[in-house]
DNA sequence: GTCTATAATAGGATAGAC
DNA sequence: GTCTATCCTATTATAGAC
């Protein structure tokens, strides 16, 4: 029994690169195969129920990343500003400065979309009630916490989709220091 | 030789619905058959390059809207609000109020982004370059109206994406309404 | 746990009748 | 201009050796 070449969160986070980078139709096995580095049937022993329960480990995988590196900074130490840029900062590595695509985003995208669709609403919700508390916290009322914190994520995700676009992310970046600047502002 | 059964341009436009709601690698030949009512070979008689000048043309059907039903708009009569009003309102019925996702946002995802960047950043370019020229005639600085031309598509985006993702078109009503009132206040 | 080989199906595309 | 029938390839998925 050989011992396994990568430790199976390895291949988790390599099979996220694929969905981030092709979108759940645009995955095939051969794609997911080459980006592993494992064969078809070393992906069926590690997920039996093929694509679709690789996907979902991707998701699975998300949202932890979400929980860990989007919403737990929020209720660290320092001051709100000082929590929120911690997270922006974690946003600015995981996208690559706005070079990478949302593996979240593309999955909204097509088949994906109806097959994950809980999936997909938990981890944005998780991530803006992170946020909307901390709005709260910080004095905001509860009507603009919600609204800002659902404008933080929306417009990540929209920076995304627009430099994937454009093919020129420069709007990433100022749109993470517009949101530095704006989400803890008076009212 | 029979007439056809439906014009040129209703083909395109109901390629485009399925574009839009599948995305470029989810759309399969039977989907695109299905949406048009027309048979595979009837479909490859309208493009005879198959499925990826079906997604040109849809692209090209984008690139009209925008320049018709967001870009010219604002160099109409009334005021600058009264302008930029008239675009939100065909975004907003084009969208169906935040329910449909985007044909653009959704073609920057998978094999279609590079297969079409050309088109993507000419179409997105458009569309920002003409709401700058409105922040400029509305007395903004260069910068404020390039900056916030580039918000008002991206947050567009971003809100379709996100209310796919929370199943709930909610924001993306808001969203618009908040561009009503920030597009052109003073700086 | 990983591989090669292969089955079964779905995908894109074409041929030719009408 | 549209259809049915078909081809070829890619895709998902499985079997079985090591």
């Amino acid at each position: 029994m050989p011992a396994p070449l990568i430790s199976h969160d390895e291949v988790v986070d390599r099979l996220c690169q694929v969905f981030q980078r092709l979108g759940y139709d645009g995955a095939s096995l051969a794609e997911l195969s080459r980006g592993t580095g494992l064969g078809k049937s070393s992906l069926y022993h590690y997920f039996p129920n093929g694509k679709e329960e690789m996907a979902l480990a991707v998701l699975r995988r998300a949202h932890t990343w979400v929980e860990q590196h989007a919403v737990a900074p929020l209720t660290g130490e320092g001051s709100p500003k000082e929590r929120l840029e911690r997270m922006l900062k974690a946003v600015d590595s995981l996208y690559a400065g706005g070079k990478n695509p949302c593996v979240l985003g593309n999955l909204v995208v097509g088949a994906a979309r109806h097959l994950y669709q809980r999936q997909l609403r938990s981890t944005f919700s998780t991530w803006i009630e992170g946020l909307e508390r901390l709005g709260l916290e910080a004095g905001l009322s509860r009507r603009t916490a919600r609204e800002r914190a659902e404008d933080v994520v929306l417009q990540i995700e929209g920076a995304l989709i627009l430099c994937g676009g454009l093919d020129d992310p420069t709007s990433f970046r100022r749109v993470l220091r517009k949101i530095t600047k704006e989400f803890l502002a008076s009212e």
